[in-house]
RNA sequence: GCGACCGUAGCUCAGCGGUAGAGCCCUCGGUUGUGGUCCGAGUGGUCGUGGGUUCGAACCCCAUCGGUCGCCCCA
């Protein structure tokens, strides 16, 4: 009889880690917390799922969503089909907003933590279901401007403490892009905020390729480009933006939007935040401010952190005006960034600060009893439950790399002793009084 | 959804027409109460799956599934 065996395979798009990195993403979603929390957000969650047509509010989004449902359904079942995994926290928090709106208090600040589904082809730093940590502040009728240099500023904040190597973020504003395209008398300003978009990717020559083909003049093609490669650590693109002689009220709104928020953030060390005109993003609900976030030494990954302003973020689901401005960490992108090119700092497999041995079968009262004492002051202790050889129990904690490994006493009267696996040392020592 | 490349042990890969290999990992051993190094032994694969060509296929051909990378889109 040969037993069948189910061979699982690792199933793409949705990762997950041995303990040793889940434990380093812990830390990372520990650090992230309490910065968000430090600047006075509130922590929600929202479900997994939520009804298609929650989801669908906002635009067109069909492919990505994964629909869930019964595997056996009933036949009066077909009414609950109707729901899915969220793919971001924004529609959620809209919802949320929109149900809970009578007990909130505004200017409305939260942070959330949570998985999120996406149904599309995998790559390098791209996933089917990931953590993002979101921030965002909801006003009702206005959220003031600060807010959209302080969101920047926060994530800036998180992203040094995360050592993660060099990295920028980049800032627009939506406004001025489209302003200029009103100005300059075009009417469909889609297809070139795609092509502005890109420009980092593939190049100036080819972006004007873009341009041209979505029906621009040379000239007009011309003054564009130029825009698209404005870059300043300050507020001087406003000159540079000035000089293209194009002007219109919604581009002097932007400009002057996006000079405010750059004259907040002068506090930050040069070289973190840039006003990058190139920058627009795709999602269709933007309307202000919009941010991404590059790792210098691979612009090429993607954004790790982006979001923006919008005009209204639940007017589908409330008949209220509630504008916003929210910021995202892909935490699952750039970890796996990390991970990838071996730059998390890999340490211990589990938690533990102490593993107390069983010096023989007789002794496990002793043992349990010290590590009792030692878990009340705060240690984090294992106990070896099988009487194994003293090797077997050394290579044990070796293996999972826990630092320190407890020895009860062999034989009565004798002193406990503890042993610093990394120096070797070894000391005698009591449990009611040792200290790392 | 479209295009390019790739599927051999848990992992990294070699073998490219004549009966499945290495390194790492894992397990055990190298005697009394102590890990890492070293030495020895062992477990583990119907070579992604199905068909075809051949006396004979991991190897050649076709299909299929899975993976990686681009495009689209995005964290």
């Amino acid at each position: 009889m040969t037993k069948q065996i189910y061979k699982p395979r690792p199933i793409t798009g949705f990762p997950e880690w041995l303990p040793e990195v889940r434990l380093i993403e812990q830390r990372w979603m520990d650090h992230i917390r309490r910065v968000f929390e430090s600047y006075g957000f509130c922590s929600i969650e929202t479900p997994s799922v939520e009804e298609i047509d929650v989801l669908r509010a906002k635009g067109e989004v069909d492919k990505e969503i994964y629909v869930i449902e019964r595997l056996h359904k009933d036949e009066n079942d077909n009414g609950e089909s109707r729901l899915a995994l969220h793919f971001d926290q924004t529609v959620p928090l809209a919802r949320y907003v929109a149900q809970h709106f009578n007990e909130l208090d505004f200017p409305f600040k939260r942070y959330q933590m949570q998985k999120v589904w996406r149904g599309e082809r995998p790559q390098a730093g791209r996933f089917r279901e990931f953590y993002q940590c979101d921030i965002d502040v909801i006003g009702v009728d206005n959220v003031p401007l600060h807010f959209d240099s302080e969101l920047a500023a926060i994530m800036v904040d998180i992203l040094r403490g995360l050592n993660i190597g060099p990295f920028q973020m980049q800032i627009s504003n939506r406004k001025i892009l489209m302003g200029l395209c009103a100005g300059l008398g075009i009417e469909d300003p889609a297809p070139i905020t795609r092509a502005v978009d890109k420009i980092e990717k593939i190049g100036e020559t080819e972006t004007k390729k873009l341009l041209i083909e979505s029906g621009l003049n040379d000239d007009k093609a011309t003054i564009i480009l130029k825009f698209a490669t404005i870059k300043t650590q300050d507020s001087s693109f406003v000159e540079q933006v000035l000089a293209l002689g194009v002007s219109h009220e919604t581009l002097a709104q932007g400009l002057a939007e996006l000079a405010s928020v750059m004259n907040q953030l002068t506090h930050i060390e040069k070289g973190f935040v840039l006003a990058d005109l190139s920058i627009v993003r795709g999602l269709d609900y933007y309307t202000g401010t919009v941010y991404e976030t590059k790792l210098l030494e691979n612009t090429d990954f993607g954004s790790i952190c982006s979001g923006g302003r919008y005009d209204d973020l639940a007017g589908s689901y409330i008949n209220k005006h509630l504008p916003g401005v929210g910021i995202s960490i892909g935490l699952s992108r750039l970890f796996e960034y990390m991970r990838i090119n071996n730059k998390l700092e890999i340490g211990a497999k589990c938690p533990t600060d102490i593993l107390v041995c069983l010096p023989s079968e007789d002794k496990r009262d002793e043992a349990a009893q010290t590590a009792r004492q030692l878990r009340e002051r705060g240690f984090n202790v294992e106990l070896y439950h099988t009487y194994q050889k003293i090797k077997k129990q050394m290579a044990y904690a070796e293996k999972k790399a826990i630092p320190f490994v407890w020895f009860p006493p062999f034989e009565d009267g004798q002193p406990h002793e503890i042993k610093n696996m990394q120096t070797g040392e070894q000391t005698s020592a009591d449990p009611q009084t040792w200290e790392k």
